[in-house]
RNA sequence: CGAGAAGUAGCACAGCUUGGUAGUGCACCUGGUUUGGGACCAGGGGGUCGCAGGUUCGAAUCCUGUCUUCUCGACCA
């Protein structure tokens, strides 16, 4: 690309729209443009990198044995409704009506139509295992965009879906996709980690997650620092340290205006982890009472998992007085409601816990002191618990999900009569797979993680242009005559570059390619008339001037090595 | 969906309190001087001040409604 008569432009200044490192560098690059909350045009250099990840992405899909099919982002609800999931999607599915008033919704996620593409050809175990993925639009109504292409209502995914015979075959089906990940997540040089997973609406039984770590992640990921133990927030468990105190007698004290758990560890001098809170919820419109460690959170996701419901909500006032809990002070105690213990209380030992009445709490509390109906993991843990895999320590750190593989087994199938016969012709329903990996949030992620003051570090693989030739000065002809003969030179052999030939000053060529990231950048200037120009790497501090007799396999030797990484 | 803030030129903003016919920096155009890390001088183009009503002789400014965007939360296969 030559810059003097192309669709180019950058921006100076940070754009007041953008809330993150890499959607702002992506827009002042002039690589994306917003046009609505969430919805983004991408621009020349934009596309082309998403264009390169979607290569690689096809690429090793393609080594994985998978297919690439497309499927309308248009779709009948009717498809949707099969499956229950009209209802599980709530409003974050786009629902529109044709002229004939038939009721349609823009596809979030294909499970149902590759289900009933697969149905279109499976009739017996000898049509299996096969593997079908796209690269398409998905449109998901999200309550808020944010953290520039990381959230959004439109976005490009790769979907992959596996239909096995057994679930052992599935097995294999989705090793192929894992071992296809890292490697599509190794080229494009991400800092990710693999973690355990809630299958959450997507059903199943087995989910794990691809996160690229960056501060600005909505998932907390839980780490263990000795062994490879790796697990979202969601579903992170840890080992319980039983207290070996002896057991005390209960005691009622006095706890005046001391409603928070802080207040009241520190109240009674002790601390937070020899309290149980409760939390009052609201489950079906029933009072749910859940006491947990009083320094711990309780956990949504496995509380929903535990009593089969989509969500729980804090109770009301009219609620919580159906009972005798008294907030701030409420206890398991002789409590008139459905309790659920953490099963870490279990294993606590004398500890304080409210008293149901204003201004009281018990002391040396023990299991043994009240009744409860469940006892079962539902609190997060905490940075600093021991791994539910070894004795080491649990820490935590922020991701964002760019993919996701799913054992579905054979929810779909069933549904949707996706069925096969075996050899002693019986029928039994396809063992499916699914795998996302989000094509937007791997160039955000990739961004977040590889920039500096100046602007984005793109790896070789994705760059928009391999090579930013700048020719200082457009007026001197033979600098001139040489840029554009270098320019068709690393084209014949292969590489991408970027001729500036703007009549700009070298301060806005060398800033405007460095924002946009292009790794390997040719100075045309003075030493021309030696026969030299100079190299500067991106991501290196010092540049070196070198001869233009071997400058074709210089730079062929550069991208090569920087593949290899 | 709850709470808060903001919409004025391509971008970032001032002006609004106290109504009087629209301004700054960057970007853009012309001429000149410059030319290895976001040049300088001079001249110039570009805005129905988000939209719709209302008050007023007169509204970017005051009032009402509405839409959009952003922030915090709720939600998030």
């Amino acid at each position: 690309m030559k810059l003097k008569n192309s669709y180019f432009y950058t921006l100076r200044e940070d754009v007041k729209d953008e809330d993150s490192i890499s959607g702002n560098l992506l827009a002042r690059s002039g690589m994306i443009k917003k046009t609505s909350a969430g919805v983004y045009m991408f621009m020349p250099l934009g596309l082309r990198i998403l264009n390169k990840i979607k290569n690689i992405v096809k690429e090793e899909m393609d080594n994985a044995g998978a297919e690439e099919v497309l499927m309308p982002s248009l779709i009948p609800s009717e498809v949707y409704e099969t499956c229950g999931r009209i209802e599980a999607f709530g409003n974050s599915m786009f629902h529109l009506t044709d002229r004939a008033n038939h009721e349609m919704v823009l596809g979030p996620t294909h499970e149902e139509l590759f289900a009933i593409a697969a149905r279109n050809m499976v009739r017996s175990y000898k049509d299996l295992p096969f593997t079908l993925y796209q690269i398409a639009d998905k449109f998901r109504d999200e309550a808020r965009p944010r953290y520039g292409l990381i959230r959004v209502k439109e976005f490009i995914m790769k979907d992959a879906y596996s239909f096995d015979a057994t679930p052992e075959s599935l097995d294999e089906s989705y090793m192929k996709m894992y071992h296809a990940y890292n490697n599509i997540f190794d080229r494009c040089q991400i800092d990710y980690k693999i973690v355990r997973a809630n299958t959450g609406a997507m059903g199943g039984s087995l989910s794990e997650e691809y996160q690229a770590v960056t501060d600005i992640g909505e998932d907390t990921l839980v780490l263990c620092d000795t062994c490879k133990y790796a697990s979202n927030m969601e579903v992170a468990t840890h080992t319980i340290i039983p207290d070996k105190e002896d057991e005390q007698k209960l005691e009622l004290v006095e706890t005046p205006n001391q409603e928070s758990i802080e207040d009241v560890a520190s109240y009674l001098n002790v601390s937070t982890s020899k309290t149980v809170k409760a939390m009052l919820m609201s489950v079906n419109g029933e009072l749910v009472v859940f006491f947990i460690r009083g320094d711990r959170e309780l956990n949504e996701a496995k509380v929903c998992s535990l009593l089969n419901v989509s969500e729980i909500a804090f109770a009301n006032d009219e609620l919580i007085a159906t009972s005798n809990a008294v907030p701030g002070f409420t206890g398991p105690i002789d409590l008139n409601a459905k309790i659920i213990i953490d099963e870490e209380i279990l294993q606590m030992k004398n500890f304080i816990i409210g008293a149901n009445k204003t201004g009281y709490h018990y002391k040396n509390a023990n299991i043994t002191d009240f009744k409860y109906d469940i006892a079962a993991d539902i609190s997060n843990v905490v940075e600093g618990d021991v791994c539910p895999n070894c004795s080491g320590k649990l820490y935590f750190k922020k991701g964002i999900e760019i993919g996701n593989l799913f054992k579905l087994g054979t929810k779909y199938s069933k549904h949707l009569g996706l069925t096969y016969l075996d050899n002693n012709n019986q029928e039994h329903p396809v063992v499916m797979g699914s795998y996302g990996i989000g094509i937007g949030r791997i160039l955000a992620a990739c961004v977040e993680q590889h920039h500096d003051e100046d602007g984005m570090l793109l790896p070789m693989e994705l760059a928009p242009y391999q090579v930013a030739i700048v020719l200082i000065n457009p007026k001197d002809e033979n600098a001139c005559t040489y840029a554009n003969k270098l320019y068709s030179d690393l084209y014949d052999n292969g590489i991408e570059a970027i001729l500036d030939d703007r009549d700009e000053r070298p301060g806005v060529k060398f800033n405007d390619m460095d924002l946009i990231g292009i790794p390997i950048r040719i100075t045309i200037g003075k030493h021309l008339i030696n026969g030299e120009v100079e190299l500067k790497l991106r991501n290196e501090e010092e540049s070196q001037n070198i001869r233009i007799t071997n400058i074709i396999d210089t730079l062929l030797e550069i991208i090569k090595n920087s593949k290899n990484i």
